[in-house]
DNA sequence: CCGTATCCAGCGGGATACTG
DNA sequence: CAGTATCCCGCTGGATACGG
């Protein structure tokens, strides 16, 4: 009889990859969860680059799979903080070797974050 | 004074994303650290949906990143085995924990392996 | 300020047929 | 056996303009 508890089933994987594989979504969790809470253009500048359709998109998707938390005050202006869940962290957390890997492969192929956040410390 | 060789750079995860972000990219870099090799049959039984276009993209893909070692013996009919490099394995090692959280959050939306592999251990 | 609406280009990836 | 050659479709994500 095989125990089955301690093993690792990659289709639960391919459930999540849809969503952290998207362009910005690492990026985004690992920001995130640098501060209490930000605000919609907070990220916009920390990602750099990012359209507000793509950043609208992207938030919305990790919103869905709740990894992320959405919370709208009813001012004038209006103001949202986004902000992890505990499944979010956990998350961040979960990506640490990967992030580790990546470096000390340099896998350094690319940056989508502004030159001045490049070399943040990231968790 | 900041030290940031411990820090981790998101752009370094970057640049390996567009490679380990593909459909079965970790579904291989998985299947092929549980054997000394494989051959592309092979691995194409054991994802079970995948096309030979498909396979041999992301083939050549993690082939490229040095992932991968591709070994072709000159024989009739021909023979050529696939294994992980160090990279690969230092990788497969690096995603477990992402894999442990995706089973603990049973994100299972689809699967893309074949039933009887489905919970076959991954690591 | 926080998005939505619209349009559009690029590419990932499946189906199928064929080759050295 | 181990791929290549085509064709094609849908999704991602960028640009831009506009709305509550």
């Amino acid at each position: 009889m095989e125990e089955e508890s301690d093993h690792l089933c990659l289709c639960c994987l391919r459930g999540i990859m849809p969503t952290i594989s998207k362009k910005w979504a690492i990026c985004i969790i690992s920001e995130l969860g640098r501060r209490p809470s930000m605000r919609f253009s907070e990220i916009m500048k920390d990602c750099g680059e990012i359209s507000p359709k793509s950043l609208a998109d992207v938030l919305k998707d990790l919103q869905d799979t709740g990894l992320i938390q959405r919370i709208a005050y009813s001012e004038v202006p209006p103001r949202v903080e986004y902000s992890l869940t505990d499944h979010g962290r956990d998350l961040r957390v979960a990506i640490g070797p990967l992030l580790k890997w990546a470096k000390q492969h340099n896998q350094l192929y690319m940056s989508y974050r502004k030159p001045e956040l490049a070399h943040a410390p990231d968790i």
